[in-house]
DNA sequence: GATGAATGAGGTTTCATTCAT
DNA sequence: AATGAATGAAACCTCATTCAT
């Protein structure tokens, strides 16, 4: 939470504003900051618009100057961040190096954003993962579209490495990347649940081995 | 739905009943029944008491002899799915044959439960992977614990394939268990969204391709 | 209001029914009869759900049981009364007599409707007379509809008693019916703002002889 | 409404006053000119105050610095425009002719700033026909008290026609006197309802005569 | 035992009004 | 003097739960 309320310029560039336009961008930040907590604590429908102005101590009404209705901030917040996130992780990927380095990069990424965002990963999970009922329309497709997307690119990644032959063709690209994000979540839900028993390992390699290696002795 | 009424003795013995009891278990079932169609479809918190009671034919405050609060509806439901699933999944990889004939049993008892019970797979998928922020006491840590138990036992079937000399030591075994687990899930996840672009493969070998074949080209 | 209250059947008959329907009808009438109050003494806008419900001694909730929303109930209260006042009038102007003697009784009629039903008065002059606002889908539409019809069968008692010779053709009879209801109308609104000052006249010729006896002197 | 705003010397002198204070009279009438648009539209409670400073081109606090609450912007209004028309219908009894033509030029006099001012008469009619709950505090007294001094001057041009023989003793000159009121408002609510089914007629003795001859064929 | 009418706390949202800038 | 962001009381409405019948 500290680095989203530190964490300046996230997309929405804070250059040449007048003091009223940075102090409400800064308001703005602060009520998502506040939602997020609590949405990520308690979920969508438990938490109370009340409760969400109070912890960014504001009045009710000044939340609703800045976000149509609870439903809209909620798209809001989750839209912003999962914008973030998608960046980085095009960044990782588009990275230096080779497929391999670029899956690597992926991985340590994901799992750097994730220990830095943890409310935001609980509330990503629960959208993504979970049958989320709560966006009536369109933030769910949205998100699956962006989801989508973004696997669509890494699933690129797995086809290139198949034709410069650097990889084996032991599956349907898209299906590997699939598969390698299912297993990455997999990973950062146990350490969401208890980080002591299962931290999210530092060499991406723990995780890409299952891939890299067959299982199978020949 | 059809098989989850009829569905006779699943967990819940009825065999030296009176009449009174066997009748009470038949309607516990049917308010459960509609309360899984409902919340399936819906979502926890977009499902009144008095419309599950309407559903299932019953008068709200039967329903509330049945169940203490809409929470504890809600767990016996999935809990008691729950147990279904688990224990066909421990079936399968009790079943006969060698460790990789269980791992392929596995993948294709889950694949024909969920195709059998997708409301029950919605909910579960939310329950398991999503926070669940719902079940503010203890269904969430009930639930997980049965997840890890049986992963654990997955995770036996690795180790023991590895000790055999069948399966090679690419990755910590319950970190295999909770990937092949995930990797499921995923493919499940997609065929759940789109049956007909993503269909969950007949041939179990396509998933487990994955960790039998590596990727890495040597 | 007493009458109200009291007045049993009217309109809605409660010959047959079990004693649950015959408790639900009279508590709507409650509800109604305590809406009516309110909203002829303050207007719909100053009168919240709450209020209405506190001065029908019934929890809020249990209001919204038997209206489906405010306008709802305001809809139900107005419509229902216009039902009442319509019948009185139109049996009014189909009784006995000639055509004079009809519009005897209906001034007549009027005036007692009016003395005994105070609060629909003020509110019924509120929604035909003024502009209203309030009724955003129909009822508007719906009372002057009502109102239209009526004035069309009042006009026929004016066109009836100029074929007949009893009357002459000194104005178009729509325009006589407008005029004679709007008279009335006047008389009534004078007495509702003061009674003493402006009692409403017991003999129907005070009002009539502005159409029998012609100003200009021959 | 051009001519609303244009409209110099209404009641309020603007002869020997500063910049400043002729700027402010400006403001002024700029707000009560989009408050009575919009007023008229949608009805007192309808219009919010800020939408009332945004179609005026203020500040919500400029509003504020010229008129103290909702309800005084409100009567402002009102008086401001009823004293408008209160002019013009004294002027016409008081004009030149006798008692017939006097009445004559009111019935003209009356359509001509009816058909010039159609969003006010809207909310007169509201004000003065209606029970019109908004004005809790005197607005509503002063109204009718200025609608009653002016009956009672209309009262007497009947009552001196009466005097003088041009007119019978048909009826009590106050009487006659809210009915002709009453029956032109019934016009004027036709024309307001749809000026196209119901014109205000051109020809004033279309309204009078049903005054001037009698109903009943002697 | 079964019923479902009644309850009222608590949710979301609006808007008249204030006051620091 | 003018501004308009901030306020929070109060409106409408839902729904989990109870309890008299």
């Amino acid at each position: 939470m500290a680095c989203l309320r530190a964490g300046g310029g996230q997309g929405l560039k804070t250059g040449n504003l007048s003091r009223r336009e940075r102090e409400r961008l800064w308001q703005r930040k602060e009520m998502l900051a506040a939602a997020l907590a609590l949405f990520s604590e308690k979920g969508y429908h438990n938490v109370s618009m009340q409760e969400i102005a109070a912890a960014a101590e504001f009045a009710i009404g000044t939340l609703y100057k800045f976000f149509q209705n609870k439903e809209d901030l909620y798209k809001a917040l989750v839209l912003e961040q999962a914008d973030r996130f998608e960046a980085a992780f095009l960044a990782a990927i588009k990275g230096p190096g080779d497929e391999l380095e670029k899956l690597r990069s992926f991985v340590r990424v994901r799992g750097e954003m994730c220990r830095n965002n943890l409310p935001f990963v609980r509330l990503f999970l629960a959208e993504t993962k979970g049958a989320s009922y709560n966006l009536k329309a369109g933030l769910d497709a949205e998100i699956r579209r962006k989801v989508d997307a973004f696997l669509e690119k890494l699933a690129r990644v797995f086809e290139s490495g198949m034709k410069n032959g650097r990889f084996q063709k032991i599956a349907d690209p898209y299906a590997l990347a699939v598969a390698l994000d299912s297993v990455i979540d997999a990973f950062l839900l146990l350490w969401v649940e208890s980080p002591e028993r299962h931290p999210y390992p530092e060499d991406p390699d723990v995780i890409l081995n299952i891939f890299f290696k067959g299982l199978i002795n020949p």
